[in-house]
RNA sequence: GCCCCCGUAGCCCAAUCGGCAGAGGCAGCCGACUUAAAAUCGGCCCAGUGUGGGUUCGAGUCCCACCGGGGGCACCA
């Protein structure tokens, strides 16, 4: 900034505190200044967006030379000098970890971070300490994709891509930490995500205790006989590598073999919550195939339970709750085992009464929810892939098998075996789309455990492998997909629970209703409702041996490694033996080796028989490493993975915390300061105060940092059960675009809307073109970017924009004709303080007038609410309902009323504000208040006007006292003329008065 | 197919415990300022709440059914 030669004078004779105007002038006059008047005639002093923007990159400044936003902690590096005058009372907002892309921000993205920093900033001046800033989640697939494209190192283009990031971030003006600035892609960073993974290589769940612990606890249990190794054998039998091998199966993160889904185009496998449900890659939408791979898992499923349970203690959009539980997938039922009939007819043993135990026969398995129905069971299923089917099939069709279960194959074996290669080519997409019942007869019948019935069994494909046992008991009486099955096979039907009244005679019947056909010698359920009937059949299939209570869920172990070059290593080496070993602590970060060639090994996107090669695999010298792990030095393999991208998203809102922190990733102290339980809320589990982002990450991100800061609280390292106590979805921004007759788009800002005739229609270039609604994106040509909304009106019109728009959580056009109403707004609240001629401060220090200062404190009050509660586009039209009064009225305006303008708006348009506010004398920042208090006594009315309703409609009006009791009021709207004329005389049957409201009358 | 959310003025949106449908913004129209235009300022116009029932003295709000839009899940036993 050059020269003051045309300075907007700030102080001068309008000044009301000349001593501290004075102070203030320099400073202001000399960064406000521009050689650069705004052209026309238009007023020198008038607020434009040039004159925003330099306010607004002056008070940027100064806010960052300042530290106005730094947030002390109680203990560590950011603590003031004394922790104890760091308030008790204070509030953690976080915005979810952006991603860097190559494409920058739209105006859409920031609208969840104005959203937090609006309330981040209330809350500020009203005197909490609040902690609020914005770090990176840099590693990751779109990362290293684009690093690929434009052929630079994944560490550049991160580097680049946070940088431009940073610079548009800061142009909006945030009340962040910088301090607390963050990137996962920072070996100070990673350090901490790697140790974290070795908290869960190194730990257990204790089903008995229903928490994680310590593996060396585990061995030591082991060790001392108090719990026996999976196959009996003492501990001490077991070699090293057995051992190992035992702890492997119960660690929190461990390698298996797994069926996995690979990803050919991306060379990678993905987890379950990256795979769409039509089968492709939510990245790059690219096929996906199970494959059996030897992969690092999580196992996320032992916290199931919690995870469920522990969603009712947070303050959640209901949404966000459904799809984890759905995505979790919890059902209570019950296992039942059958025993299968010996293959020979002959044989005629299918009239005795099965005995649990004594067999050599084959049994299997089934998963049910509907326990109270087994008695309806007439047929059962195994997956075409259950293990078992081998066993179950028989040699030859029993004696009159009916030609539609064989599948027109001449033994049971070359059904199955037809049956089983068909199923294995059809791609779960297929299986989906086709709901047509198939497949055929194994040739073995089994025994139903309730009533010895002879149960024919199947293997068809509607019977999914992955999920239960991989076998059903069907119950077509009360399953729609077993009636199904049962009417193309012919099968028999059992009504197990009385339908309703009314129920069509050919269908299922899911209901709710009493038990019927079920009994058997020792037990009659007949009668019962679903649930007693269900306990009752548990009780009686325990009791024999043949059934116990099972709870099943959908939710699968996590898949955690990936095949690429930019995530976070494992900290991880191998043995001879094989054997998986932590790396020790000093060894960490264990960081990324410098390649050339980052890519991983191209591979045709469709061709499922591929195998991933991880581009670490290439890193010869890096591969294997040399170290004294108490042995002796010895060569060890690392582990070539990488982790997914979601790892540092799992933890970082505590890095922010304390990000300095070299010898833990959280300070504890500081930890339990902002995250911890209050005490004042029962049942509440510690968290972020406020969490803002998109709906999309409902069963990813979300899920997964519940899980590790779930094991992180088990062993003992955060006070806090939850990672984020309360959770908001912003809504998106969407836009139009705009087609020309060729199907092109057309760019969407330079179309527009006809008038007179032709409103409604569109038009570019003289062109009429045709209205889209859709994303923000290049290929619509309708982006528009926060740098330009801040060059064309500054980032508090913007800010103001954005937030006005209607409430938070709602998707809305994005509109940028719309955009003039709050820079209309501020341009009011600047003239209120400032003269566009003479750049003078105009306040009086009149006091304002009864009726002004009225509204002032109802406008303080309504406002203080809606920020409050993130209401933010009705603050902003009650802070314009002041402005406009203020502005109607010829007299300059008075301070009290133009200073709790200013500071009502400033934590939408905090760099207008805090101009302004120093304009109006002040020498310190408004970024910690003071905020406007209401006054109580101010609140009342003196009168009220009451509508009177006769018989449902509006009649007539009376003016009362507001303080006037109900009688008062009751005969005054009596006494109205209009009233008195429209009751004729009788008297009326009711009269409802609702204080301060209405009044109605029922003649 | 199942579950969740949403339908108020030309557009974006307000409306407390069920209590007078309208706070605010945009657009439009009229006027002021201007040689003119833009910007700015002042004023005006606009719906009976997707549809059909029900409960109630009273329904945008609660209940039922349907229509439209968005999202999630989808042979999970």
């Amino acid at each position: 900034m050059t020269g003051d030669q045309d300075s907007i004078d700030t102080g001068g004779p309008a000044a009301p505190d000349a001593g501290v105007a004075t102070d203030v002038d320099t400073d202001a006059a000399t960064d406000v200044a521009t050689d650069t008047r705004p052209a026309g005639d238009v007023p020198a002093h008038r607020y434009t967006a040039e004159l925003a923007n330099r306010i607004e990159a002056r008070w940027q400044d100064r806010w960052e030379a300042e530290g106005t936003f730094r947030a002390p902690n109680p203990a560590g590096p950011l603590a003031p000098a004394d922790p104890a005058r760091v308030p008790a009372d204070k509030m953690y907002v976080l915005d979810m970890f952006p991603y860097p892309s190559g494409a920058g921000l739209h105006v859409g993205h920031p609208l969840g971070y104005i959203g937090t920093d609006v309330l981040g900033r209330f809350m500020r001046m009203t005197g909490r300490n609040v902690l609020h800033t914005v770090g990176f989640d840099a590693f990751g697939l779109p990362a290293e994709q684009y690093a690929i494209r434009t052929g630079t190192h994944p560490r550049e283009t991160t580097a680049q891509n946070v940088e431009r990031y940073r610079s548009q971030l800061r142009r909006l003006g945030f009340a962040h930490d910088s301090r607390r600035s963050v990137s996962t892609t920072d070996p100070e960073f990673f350090r901490w995500t790697q140790w974290i993974f070795l908290q869960l290589f190194g730990a257990w769940y204790d089903e008995r205790a229903g928490r994680a612990r310590p593996v060396a606890e585990l061995a030591a249990e082991y060790a001392a006989g108090e719990r026996t190794t999976p196959d009996g054998r003492r501990w001490a039998e077991l070699s090293h590598a057995e051992q190992e091998a035992v702890l492997a199966g119960r660690r929190l993160a461990y390698v298996a073999m797994a069926p996995v889904n690979w990803c050919p185009g991306l060379g990678t496998v993905l987890s379950n919550e990256e795979v769409t449900a039509d089968g492709r890659s939510e990245i790059g939408n690219f096929p996906v195939f199970r494959r059996n791979l030897r992969q690092w898992m999580m196992r996320i499923t032992d916290y199931a339970d919690r995870l469920i349970d522990d969603l009712d203690r947070l303050d959640w959009p209901e949404s966000v709750k459904a799809m984890q539980r759905n995505w979790i997938g919890r059902s209570t039922g019950a296992e039942i085992r059958f025993r299968v009939l010996p293959a020979d007819p002959a044989a005629g043993r299918d009239d005795r009464s099965p005995v649990p135990g004594d067999d050599d026969l084959p049994t299997f398995t089934v998963f049910t929810t509907r326990p109270d129905t087994l008695f309806g069971a007439t047929y059962a299923v195994l997956a075409p892939e259950h293990p078992l089917v081998g066993d179950l099939t028989a040699d030859e069709w029993p004696a009159g098998t009916p030609e539609s279960w064989t599948g027109g194959a001449p033994t049971p074996a070359e059904a199955v075996a037809r049956y089983r290669a068909a199923a294995a080519r059809k791609s779960d997409l297929e299986r989906q789309e086709n709901r047509e019942k198939t497949g055929v007869f194994t040739g073995s019948y089994a025994v139903n455990p309730a009533n010895g019935a002879r149960l024919p069994v199947f293997i068809a494909d509607y019977v999914l492998t992955g999920y239960g046992t991989g076998a059903i008991m069907a119950v077509p009486g009360q399953d729609v997909r077993d009636w199904d099955f049962a009417k193309v096979f012919d099968l028999p039907v059992v009504r197990t629970v009385q339908p309703a009244p009314g129920h069509p005679d050919d269908e299922a019947f899911t209901g709710e209703g009493p038990a019927i056909n079920s009994a058997n010698l020792e037990l009659d359920l007949n009668g019962l409702p679903v649930a007693e009937a269900k306990a009752a059949m548990i009780d009686w299939l325990v009791a024999r041996g043949a059934g116990r209570a099972r709870t099943q869920y959908k939710l699968r172990d996590w898949l955690f490694s990936r095949q690429r070059y930019w995530g976070e290593p494992f900290p991880i080496v191998y043995d001879d033996e094989g054997t998986a070993i932590a790396l020790p602590d000093d060894q960490l970060p264990l960081t990324l080796p410098e390649m050339v060639d980052f890519a991983p090994a191209a591979a045709d996107p469709d061709d499922a028989t591929s195998d991933p090669q991880p581009p670490l695999a290439r890193a010869t010298e890096w591969a294997t490493v040399e170290l004294d792990l108490g042995d002796g030095p010895r060569t060890y393999r690392r582990e070539l993975n990488v982790m997914p991208q979601w790892a540092g998203s799992c933890w970082y809102e505590m890095r922010y915390l304390d990000p300095t922190n070299d010898e833990a990733f959280c300070d504890p102290v500081v930890e339990r300061y902002w995250m911890g339980p209050d005490p004042a809320r029962p049942g509440d589990p510690g968290g972020v105060d406020l969490y803002v982002g998109g709906v999309e990450h409902a069963v990813l991100h979300l899920l997964y940092s519940r899980f590790w800061h779930k094991v992180l609280y088990d062993l003992g390292h955060v006070s806090s059960e939850e990672p984020f106590r309360r959770l908001f979805n912003q809504g998106y921004i969407q836009a139009y675009a705009y087609t020309d007759d060729r199907g092109f788009y057309v760019p969407a800002e330079e179309v527009t809307e006809g008038t007179g005739e032709t409103a409604g229609r569109f038009f570019h270039d003289g062109q009429e073109v045709h209205r889209e609604y859709g994303k923000m994106g290049k290929s619509l040509n309708n982006v528009v970017t926060p740098d330009d909304m801040c060059r064309r009106y500054g980032a508090d019109t913007f800010r103001m924009y954005e937030m006005g728009m209607g409430p938070l959580d709602v998707s809305r056009p994005w509109q940028t004709r719309d955009v003039v109403g709050p820079q209309r707004y501020l341009q009011r609240l600047w003239r209120i303080v400032v003269s566009e001629e003479t750049g003078e401060t105009v306040v009086s220090d009149e006091p304002a007038d009864e009726a002004t200062r009225a509204l002032l404190h109802r406008t303080i009050d309504g406002v203080r609410t809606d920020l409050a509660g993130m209401s933010y586009n009705t603050a902003i039209a009650k802070l314009i309902v002041l402005a406009n009064y203020v502005t109607k009225s010829a007299a300059p305006a008075s301070r009290e009323v133009a200073e709790a303008l200013v500071l009502m708006t400033a934590p939408l348009a905090p760099h207008i504000a805090e101009e302004l506010w120093q304009r109006l004398g002040h020498r310190t920042s408004l970024g910690h208040g003071p905020f406007p208090e209401a006054d109580p006594a101010l609140l009342g009315v003196a009168e009220v006007e009451y509508p009177i309703q006769v018989r449902g409609k509006v009649r007539a009006r009376v003016t009362v006292p507001a303080d006037a009791p109900v009688e008062a009021v009751e005969s005054a709207a009596l006494a109205e003329p209009r009233v008195v004329e429209l009751l004729e005389g009788s008297r009326p049957r009711k009269i409802v008065v609702v204080p301060g409201r209405m009044v109605s009358i029922v003649p």
